[in-house]
RNA sequence: GGAGUCGGCCAGGCAGUCGCAGUGUGCAAGCACUGAGGAAAGUCCGGGCUCCACAGGGCAAGGUGCCAGGUAACGCCUGGGGGGCGCGAGCCCACGGAAAGUGCCACAGAAAACGAACCGCCUAAGCGCUUCGGCGCCGGUAAGGGUGAAAAGGUGCGGUAAGAGCGCACCGCGCGGGUGGCAACACACCGCGGCACGGUAAACCCCACCUGGAGCAAGACCAAAUAGGAGAGCGUUCGCGUUGCCCGCGCGGCUCUCGGGUAGGUCGCAUGAGGUGUGCGGUGACGCACAUCCCAGAUGAAUGGCUGUCCGCGACAGAACCCGGCUUAUCGGCCGGCUCCAUUU
C-alpha cells in the first residue's frame, strides 16, 4: 500500500534548492490564487517549496494556514506528480479563500504541470 | 431584582482517520508520550546570557522625578501623602524647584506682571468761574460693569467725599517654632507678618538619582573549495576602531616564526528570578519553609487536513535565546468582593 507521508526528503530545504528552481524552471502554471513553478530532476520523487509573503496572505496565522493547506494537497497528490521540484507562490487572491477553493485551484495546477512535464 | 464598581478565570468540546515536530524505546518496521498565547503581537522599558571595550578622567547626551516599601531590575507593583471627580464602592493625576537666571503668555481687554484705570464712583482739601443750583481744572478710588483660561486674597462689620487690609473678626496665605509620623505630609497648637511672591519647567534651565557598546544572524566548536589567519619583536606620521567629543588606549604597518578555516553541520536551545499545593510572616506588593511536577523547542521553519456529532456556532490572533513589566487587539461567557436604589417576609 502506498504511504502518504511528508518527510524532509520531499521538501526544498535551502536557498540553493530554491534558486535552482527559479533559474531553471521548465514549466509554470498560475491563476489568481497561486503561481506554481516546476523543474524536472533526476530524483524519483517530487519535492515542494513554498513562498507565502505577508503581502499576499496577511498576518502570520493566515500565512501558516495557507502553507498547511498547500502541503496537505501536495502530500495527498505526491504519487500522481512527476519527479520534479515545485515552488508554490501565493498570490494576493488567496486571501480569505476557503479550503475548497484552494484545493480546486491546486488540483488544476498539478494536472497542468504533469501534462507539461510529460511532453 | 435593577444599576454600578473592582478583582480573578475560560478562550469551542468529543470521536474517527490521514499527516507533522520533539523525546523515550526498539536492529528495524513501528509503538508510547508531549506539542502555541493571554496577549505568542508592538519592540516601549528593565534584567539574565554572550562578545567587544573593560587604565581612568573631563565635557556632552539621554532617562527618571511626592514618600516609604517590594524586586535580579525597572519608567513596573504595593501601601501611604497631596490634588481633582463621583451620593457611594471607587476612579484619575510627569505630583521636585517659578523670592538662581532667561524666555513666553495668542484673541479679547484700559491693563497680562517692578504691577493697570475704558465705562463708572467721588469732588472732602486746593484753584478758577458762577445765575449760588452747580460747572471746570487739579485730583482721589478700585466697591460695581465689561474682557479673558487667568485681573493683584474672600465674607461681614466699622470706616470714608467715594473707596481701599485703611482698621477689626472669622476663613485663607507666608515665615518661624511645637506636636504626630521612618518620610511625603498633617494639625479646630503657639508666635510673627496686613499680605510682601500671577501662570508656564511634556520652554530653556536648576537640583537629586540612574545609564559603557552591541546583540542569539550574540557567541563557541567541527569542518570542502579558495587563500585567509595566530604568536613574538620594532614603530606611533597617517588611517581605522574604541561611546558623541577631547585626552588616553588598541589595531592596521615592517621583520621573523607557526601552520590554516568561508558553504554546510553541531552546540548555544530550554530545569527556569519555573509551575502547583500547604503552612508561616507581612495591611499589601512579596518573602521564607516543605512537598510535588517537568510543561513546545522548529531552523525554507512542527502543533494541521478531512469526516461525524453536540452547544450558547467560536473574537483577537501563531513561540524563534530566555525571563519581569507596560501598551495595543479581542466574540462571548463564568466566579467572587463591594457600593447605590428598589422590594419581600
Amino acid at each position: 500500500m502506498r504511504r502518504f507521508t511528508f518527510p524532509d526528503r520531499l521538501r526544498l530545504l535551502n536557498r540553493g534548492d530554491y534558486d535552482r528552481v527559479f533559474r531553471n524552471c521548465s514549466s509554470r502554471s498560475s491563476d489568481a490564487l497561486f503561481t506554481v513553478l516546476a523543474c524536472t530532476t533526476s530524483n524519483d520523487y517530487p519535492r515542494l517549496g513554498l513562498v507565502v509573503s505577508r503581502k499576499a496572505a496577511g498576518n502570520a496565522v493566515n500565512r501558516h494556514g495557507i502553507k498547511r493547506r498547500v502541503r496537505e494537497s501536495f502530500r495527498l497528490g505526491q504519487h500522481t506528480l512527476p519527479p520534479a521540484d515545485f515552488i508554490v507562490i501565493a498570490r494576493p487572491g488567496v486571501r480569505n479563500r476557503g479550503s475548497a477553493e484552494i484545493n480546486r485551484s491546486l488540483a488544476a495546477h498539478w494536472g497542468r504541470i504533469t501534462k507539461q512535464c510529460a511532453r
